[in-house]
DNA sequence: CAAAATCGACTGGTATGACCACTTGACCTC
DNA sequence: GAGGTCAAGTGGTCATACCAGTCGATTTTG
């Protein structure tokens, strides 16, 4: 038995993943007013600083909006949230959501290969060392689950290498969202993480430059988990 | 003169302000120690649950690392913030930083396209009256930065019928950012929002039911302000 | 009677002070 | 050198008091 070591979760964190679920999960309804800070205080047994530090935390991840003298309302996040929420999504009461999932790997289809490419262009040669230590580290390692965090490590450098924050910064809440979920995602995520031919081809392809080549590479190597998940999400919507 | 609402502002927004910049600017560089909570809020003159609370928001953000008992550090904002830090990153000090704003449209020019795409295969003619209404507004205002805002609205509606919660999330992060910038983009933007009819087509292929046309009018439609800024940072970097 | 002003209740915003829980480095013991 | 203890400093939490703003009900004014 592996022991784990225990996180001590704050008090404002607990609020405000109840909060934040209580939203998400649509208890709370846009435009609804929560209880005001003393009566959330009072319910959840906790002091009003605390809530305080929660609530400020959810209005800034976009899902309610705080006005000095007024109720706190409920924002609908689908308009306000950022990528932030993802995990939330994902993962709600800790099962995989097969529609969020399905939007994660079309996005993941669609950027992979255009970073990729930026890369080839933009980096080249200088990726290098780093591309084959992490090839070598998925190659090494027989567990489906740490192959994954080998190959977040992979596209890391990719994106680095792609020289545009904004895929930078895409890809930091893409990671934040699959990392918790690498579990679930292992059998759907198996068949990629042992194409490790597959990924020393697209390590070369963008080391030497060559930008198409690139882009095809990615695309074969991502293409086929959003296709099997596709095809599961068709098969269990044709069960009677 | 237009006399401007007078938005108060919160301390523990300004100290937020104050860190995230600092942070940003690199004056506080990643694996240094901030000053204490007591220490802040001695030096800024304000309580310290009002810095508590700006650092709690600071670390959600992604930018510090707070463990009790120990100094909060700060991390590097490239690896772990999101596109929430996007507005910050463009429009540093007031002015825009050409390559976000280049990072920006690149990222634009790749989803727009296939968000367009996948609205086409899974809203169609659902978004009619919506798309229609946009493309009148856009056309009824005289305003290229009013012009922008309703471009803006033209949009939500077409990542709406996406049907794609990463795409509807992102693109709430890069309507953040844009937003402040409307301004100082005007320039750039204005051939963009002046071609009413190729919004419109785009709204035809839209709700007709035609990605591939809906895929090629979108990119029509967002290549030419890529295309112009990537010209102008040219021009730039070849002065003297 | 309608518009404007006032008022009270409730909301969020801020600060102070006290105390708790944790980390880290210095120092001591074996 | 390894392990334990301690003190100082860190972040975490709470209670209390008061300030600033919003909104609806009521009153006043024209």
């Amino acid at each position: 038995m592996a022991l784990q070591p225990v996180a001590r979760r704050s008090v404002p964190d607990e609020v405000f993943d109840q909060i934040l679920d209580d939203v998400v999960s649509g208890e709370f309804t846009p435009g609804e007013a929560l209880p005001s800070e003393r009566r959330l205080a009072e319910v959840l047994g906790v002091s009003r600083p605390a809530v305080r530090e929660a609530l400020q935390r959810v209005a800034q991840a976009g899902l309610v909006e705080v006005r000095q003298g007024d109720s706190t309302t409920v924002r609908d996040y689908r308009r306000h949230a950022s990528l932030d929420l993802l995990p939330r999504l994902l993962l709600p009461r800790g099962e995989l959501d097969p529609s969020v999932a399905r939007s994660i790997l079309e996005a993941r289809l669609l950027i992979g290969p255009r970073v990729a490419r930026l890369a080839a262009e933009r980096a080249g040669a200088r990726l290098e060392a780093r591309l084959l230590t992490a090839v070598a580290a998925i190659e090494a390692d027989p567990d489906p689950v740490a192959r994954q965090r080998h190959a977040l490590v992979f596209w890391d450098h990719i994106v680095d290498g792609a020289d545009s924050i904004v895929f930078r910064l895409m890809f930091n809440s893409l990671r934040a969202a699959y990392e918790p979920a690498l579990g679930a995602l292992a059998t759907l995520m198996a068949n990629e993480v042992d194409q490790v031919d597959v990924y020393r081809a697209l390590a070369g392809r963008i080391t030497g430059g060559d930008a198409d080549g690139a882009d095809r590479a990615a695309h074969d190597l991502l293409a086929p988990a959003t296709d099997a998940l596709l095809t599961a999400i068709r098969q269990l919507e044709e069960l009677p």
